[in-house]
DNA sequence: TAGATTGTTAATCGATTAACAATC
DNA sequence: TAGATTGTTAATCGATTAACAATC
């Protein structure tokens, strides 16, 4: 089972940490020191030895009677995540999707920079969006080299999704953040995550229809 | 712990249903009739185990020696989802996401059915985005009393989402299909879905990292 | 028939929850 | 001190995987 080499484990303890880290960030505009796992349980409808559990991971010790440093816990989410210094990406598909990713402030939040943007349409490139320059996607290769980003965020087509893989991971990126419906196939050394909006659409349905029993 | 009356099980199983259901259409268009758990196994990177006790869920057959029947398939998936027929929701915030998500055509695939946009900025009220109206977010309440959608999708900006989901909730919205970043509070009887792109952002962060000794 | 694929039953694995001792 | 909160250890729960019988 080697076509998934990259099946980390306490998976649902690291989709939870971004969500931590963006109270405790509010939490410190107020000039809060310290909270509590049953502060942070409340606010994201789990368990309080669960919030625990999941800071286990990242090392972090909390005071009893206290709580947790909140910049303690801050630092050390983001050292367990990799996001204490700038993570470089471009982005391929300079659409509504790809240019609302480009303004998209939460992400500047995590450090995530997008140095460049990519698009086959001649008349965005040589423009900037939000910021971010745009650039013919037949220069990605020619600029991959020089940007040293080893992540792209592909937001383009689907149709477009494989052949842009490809152009991807032959010019030296490593990881795909993939808002395509499409399941790209990429080497085994090559890691993908699929931003999948329908799975989200299914949950909240079935969640509605068990509470109601007629839907409309 | 009543404050998650809606916690469904085999969530794991709702959330790759649409992929199956992406991948089935692909097939069917294709004029394919049959397919087996091992080739959808193999498109997702799942066990081919997996895929059949997650169609057990659906409650179709399969047959032995030939497979499961992508017809079949396709129907039960849509009527376990409630896919089947349209799902009337309206969106409120048509900034840049709101724009893609209002042309995002997959879900147009789901039988999401956005009647309406809802904005505060008086030069979109009026306007159409991707042949969806955009209405003043006052009259919120108003043209909810006539349209009858029962779904929101939020993607205001994160100050305004307490204030709208309030507004929403008052109005007689049931679900809340969420892509801000707050975490908002609802009655106990709405639902809500938090869509967080960080979280795979994290997902993929880790995996790099674990990929590679020196993330950079 | 033989072989491929489903479907059932049991085993394993991992995540969450519970209980409670430690501690500030 | 007493009480609140962490952190540890064990129990439970649910999801995935394995084994293999059923079946077309």
């Amino acid at each position: 089972m080697d076509r998934n080499v990259f099946k980390i484990d306490k998976l649902p303890t690291v989709r939870r940490l971004p969500a931590y880290l963006h109270i405790l960030r509010q939490l410190a505009r107020c000039d809060e020191k310290f909270v509590s796992s049953a502060f942070l349980a409340e606010k994201l409808n789990i368990e309080p030895i669960l919030v625990r559990k999941d800071f286990e991971l990242t090392r972090v010790a909390g005071t009893p009677r206290v709580g947790y440093s909140i910049s303690g816990l801050i630092a050390s989410i983001e050292e367990f995540l990799g996001w204490g210094e700038d993570l470089d990406a471009i982005l391929v598909g300079v659409g509504q999707l790809g240019a609302s990713i480009l303004g998209y402030r939460e992400l500047m939040d995590f450090r995530l920079r997008i140095l460049a943007g990519f698009d086959s349409d001649p008349e965005k490139v040589g423009t900037a969006v939000h910021g971010v320059p745009v650039f013919a996607v037949t220069r990605l290769e020619e600029l991959l080299g020089r940007l040293r980003a080893r992540l792209a965020i592909l937001t383009v087509p689907s149709a477009d999704a494989q052949n842009i893989t490809d152009l991807l991971v032959s010019s030296g990126i490593r990881g795909i953040w993939n808002y395509t419906s499409e399941n790209i196939v990429v080497p085994a050394d090559v890691i993908t995550q699929k931003e999948d909006l329908a799975s989200g659409l299914a949950v909240l349905c079935v969640k509605m229809s068990r509470n109601m029993p007629s839907p409309l």
